[in-house]
RNA sequence: GGGCGGAUAGCUCAGCUGGGAGAGCACAGCCCUUACAAGGCUGGGGUCACAGGUUCGAUCCCUGUUCCGCCUACCA
């Protein structure tokens, strides 16, 4: 047989580092910007520098890495921009808690000392993640691998921040914000996570001020917060208390006394009590109506920047404030309670479920807090941004996405980017101490701006991980400088990420990439599914339900992983990945390489393709698979094209398995048996090996590994050619480009009856329980000599995959007796059962198949009977369903009379 | 409260602009046939969530209902 044997089973171990090692020597992975030619580039959404690949990584990287290799082989510039995110709060805190295990605490050392901790985690485990993308397959040019906080990508940061700064963009101010007690830092508004929480609805009775008999009876939910009130809300067309607006109130435990103030908005007439206690400091609703209602209305923090009861409250009793100061908000709520109760003022107590904000990083209860912060001005930065997307400049895919975008974009709140953490790009602004005026600067300054003073101090406060990210696609590829990178490889081609990150990222990439570079960052954005559990339910570690894309790929190796998140990638749809799933692909990766070694052991070590000879000795097989394989080249472009992942995968799927595998390679065994040199011989191994070598090319983007593996086994002279030259990988060979004119329809349906032959007489061996090794005789009545010509030329192809020793084919062939039947289009098929049938299995089968199509005239017949079908409907498919009732009405008389000759 | 998506075979899902319901997995039966048992061949299985409407004709379009996800919100 042959020279070249491969091993039996597909082992991704042994040949995955070895060809990601082959192309990085070779520097493929490598974008040249100075090489010319129509680019197509992607920068990849960067992972926390804390992370490792989780599965919602492996499938973001895996689609990208198919289409930077679907790209370059295309003959694109292609360049996949790769890197990590600081991520400030969530870097901090890890780093935070390995230090506590060493009993460090982060103030005892001091600012300098830790972010040069963080450096050092960084250093160690930063790269952690890197690695495993290229376990993945990832094809990113690592030489332009960027760092959020790296030297350019910070230089691009102050940059921005000052020239915002000085277009009136960025300011700073005192405001009610999102604070999260355990970050010890803001958050902004899209930072916080809402969860139903089951509570309690408080009802408490403040006294009137003027006659203690009267009392309005408020609602509240935390009333701990009370300490802070400075108003009570009524509706203002509240009959029953729209005579007491203006009028004063006494606040309970203090000595305070608040306005009662009328305002619609904040008051729902149907709810509570229809009064409502007013906590400017607390509440974002409280602080919004006292700015719309009373601007000089007191804001009473109550809180410290932990989240306890402050030991100094204007008004508030010294014995309530001896009892409950330094105690956490949620302690103090009880507690407060159980004096107004004491007190008389507790009304009643009823259970009410609201959400409450929690941390997205800690999970912490987020408090409104009211400081001073940083903020981007939104709504000048948004406007071009919606624009560009209804333009369709900006091209959301699937385009439902473009809702959630726009609502979120019409409604845009300015953006607090300040944090009061250590690990981030530090705000590079100075406070004066001499004349109080801020000093913005992209250089550290040394004197105040203003006054000239040298009594200067720079903000502590770092700028939102995210503020960064938003500058990803221009600040990686050198802005601020006037880079040959930024011309040649901005705006970027598309960007693939996931929904949850839209408004964190994309929406923002739009803004500053519109604002900075005057153009969108990106054409495209697609949106791909987030991964879930076999359940459907968000992986986590808590639920314990996570799958570890290193442990799928060490169990079922890198392509068979890939192929799945592929094959699962429908648009709009979640993936529900289970191991099962995996291993099923595992599967097809061992079929192709069971092909691939079967058409190795028959091919001679020499061997070369002979077109010619194909030329004269193609058979109709051999049409009919280069026929599919152009018509499926087709399908997947196309697919690609459309950003249809799931649909290129299984319809590469579906052809190497069930085209190529189950039929091909059985039709192509006769010739392949011939002798050595024979001309059918050699024209059926050249088909052979073009179709694998072709589906190889075709795979490779999703399978890069295995593709290459085999693709480097081929004999020299099939591996394709790049202008002439030998290629000398399949990642840098041409993508496949469908040849219409191979396509053919005809051949296509000659090929059908063939195989509905072999299906029908296999149907018949299976039903009669016709014992595999056993050879039968077959007689088939076509119905035009026509027909019966092409099924004699074909006789070979039933003979061998049909197990049939004697064909006999004919116009006038007549059924034999007791045998069974099937009926095709075109021709009825007999098999003579004596010596191997079954009689009473027979009839039963013939039973139900007259039945079933009984079922199917009734239901044409009716159709056809009715007039307006006949008159109203197309005429093609009239025709259509009347040549099928009469095709049906055909085959059940030929299945009654094969009832009747059996007897 | 607002919005989006889903409901099709036991499971997971395809079904493009309406024209006799599909795949994979699982299941059952038969096969170690010299590429592959991680395989081959064959088979069973569905009122397309429910109720209306439009149409000659609806899994597909419209309306409503129920259930399930998710996003979003200033639900004291």
């Amino acid at each position: 047989m042959s020279e070249k044997e491969l091993p039996k089973a597909y082992d991704p171990k042994a040949v995955e580092e070895k060809w990601y090692g082959f192309w990085t020597a070779k520097n493929y992975f490598h974008a040249d910007e100075t090489a010319g030619g129509a680019s197509f580039s992607m920068v990849i959404p960067p992972p926390n520098v804390t992370g490792s690949l989780h599965i919602g990584h492996a499938l973001n990287n895996t689609l990208q890495d198919i289409l930077a290799r679907w790209m370059r082989m295309s003959g694109r510039n292609a360049l996949w921009v790769p890197g990590t995110d600081h991520a400030g709060i969530a870097t901090q805190n890890v780093v935070e808690r390995q230090l506590a295990q060493e009993h460090i605490n982060r103030d005892a050392l001091g600012r300098e000392q830790f972010i040069a901790k963080v450096w050092e985690w960084k250093k160690e485990y930063g790269g952690k993640i890197i690695g495993q993308q290229k376990r993945l397959g990832a094809s990113c040019d690592w030489e332009r691998e960027r760092f959020t906080m790296d030297e350019g990508l910070s230089r691009a940061v102050r940059e921005v921040f000052v020239r915002l700064y000085e277009e009136g963009l960025i300011y700073r101010g005192e405001r009610l914000i999102n604070w999260c007690p355990r970050c010890h830092t803001a958050l902004s508004d899209i930072e916080v996570e809402h969860e139903d929480e089951k509570g309690k609805l408080y009802h408490i009775a403040y006294p009137l001020s003027h006659d203690h008999n009267i009392r309005l009876t408020v609602a509240t939910t935390r009333p701990e917060t009370m300490l802070g009130d400075t108003a009570v809300a009524v509706h203002p067309l509240d009959p029953r208390y729209k005579e007491l607006i203006g009028k004063m109130i006494d606040l309970p435990l203090t000595t305070r006394q608040i306005p009662i103030i009328g305002d619609s908005v904040l008051v729902d007439l149907e709810f509570g009590t229809g009064a409502v206690k007013v906590t400017p400091a607390h509440d974002f609703n409280d602080y919004e109506a006292g700015q719309r209602q009373l601007p000089n209305l007191p804001r009473i923090k109550i809180l410290d920047d932990k989240a306890a009861i402050l030991s100094e409250i204007p008004d508030a009793l010294p014995d309530v404030l001896k009892h409950i100061a330094g105690k956490p908000a949620r302690k103090a709520r009880g507690m407060v309670v159980e004096l107004l109760q004491e007190q008389g003022y507790l009304i009643k107590t009823e259970d009410h479920s609201h959400s409450i904000g929690k941390c997205y990083r800690c999970k912490s209860v987020v408090e409104p807090y009211l400081s001073p912060q940083w903020f981007v001005k939104m709504q000048p930065l948004a406007e071009p941004a919606i624009k560009v997307v209804e333009e369709g400049r900006v091209r959301f895919v699937p385009k439902g996405w473009e809702n959630t975008y726009f609502d979120w974009m019409r409604n845009i709140k300015d953006w607090c980017i300040s944090r009061q953490i250590w690990w981030g790009h530090r705000i590079p602004a100075w406070y004066c101490d001499d004349c109080n005026a801020i000093t913005v600067s992209r250089s550290d300054a040394t004197s105040c701006a203003k006054c000239g003073g040298k009594n200067i101090r720079q903000e502590t406060d770092v700028l939102d991980t995210w503020f960064s990210s938003a500058l990803w696609p221009f600040s990686t590829l050198g802005w601020p400088d006037k880079t040959k990178e930024l011309s040649v490889y901005y705006p970027t081609s598309v960007l693939i990420t996931s929904f949850d990150i839209i408004f964190f990222w994309v929406a923002r990439m739009i803004m500053m990439g519109l604002h900075f570079m005057k153009e969108v960052p990106f054409k495209d954005v697609y949106i791909h599914a987030l991964v879930r559990d076999a359940e459907g339910q968000k992986m986590s570690k808590s639920k314990g339900n996570v799958i570890d894309p290193l442990v799928m790929i060490d169990q079922y190796g890198t392509d068979a992983f890939r192929f799945t998140l592929t094959a699962f990638a429908a648009q709009g749809r979640d993936v529900k990945l289970s191991p099962e799933r995996i291993e099923g692909y595992r599967n097809f990766a061992n079929k192709i390489w069971n092909a691939s070694r079967f058409v190795m052991m028959n091919l001679e070590a020499e061997f070369s393709p002979n077109a010619e000879l194909v030329v004269q000795h193609t058979s109709l097989a051999d049409h009919w698979i280069l026929s599919r394989l152009n018509s499926i080249t087709k399908d997947v472009q196309a697919a690609l094209v459309e950003y249809r992942f799931n649909d290129a995968a299984s319809t590469l799927y579906q052809f190497i398995w069930h085209e190529y595998c189950d039929w091909y390679l059985e039709f192509s065994k006769p010739a392949l048996y011939l002798d050595k040199g024979t001309p059918a011989r050699t024209a059926a191994q050249t088909v052979l090996v073009h179709v694998l070598e072709t589906a190889l090319r075709l795979l490779h983007p999703i399978m890069p590994f295995i593709t290459e593996e085999i693709w480097q086994t081929l004999p020299e002279g099939v591996r394709s050619r790049k202008s002439g030259v030998r290629s000398e990988s399949i990642m840098i060979a041409a993508y496949p480009v469908a040849d219409e004119k191979r396509i053919k329809p005809e051949i296509e349906q000659d090929m059908q009856m063939v195989m509905d032959s072999i299906l029908a007489l296999r149907n018949i061996r299976g039903e009669m329980n016709i014992a595999p090794s056993l050879q039968i005789t077959a007689v088939v009545k076509g119905e035009t000599e026509e027909i019966c010509r092409h099924l004699e030329k074909s006789a070979g192809y039933v003979k061998t995959l049909a197990r049939v020793s004697e064909l006999r084919i004919g116009v006038n062939e007549t059924k034999p007796r007791t045998s069974a039947t099937a009926v095709i289009k075109g021709a009825q098929i007999y098999v003579p059962l004596e010596g191997v049938l079954d009689l009473t299995q027979e009839r039963d089968r013939l039973q139900k198949e007259i039945a079933k199509i009984s079922k199917d005239i009734e239901v044409f017949s009716r159709k056809l009977s009715n007039r307006d079908f006949v008159d109203k409907a197309p005429k093609a498919v009239v025709e259509k369903d009347t040549a099928k009732l009469e095709e049906f009405r055909v085959k059940r008389e030929k299945l009654e009379q094969s009832l009747k000759l059996l007897g």
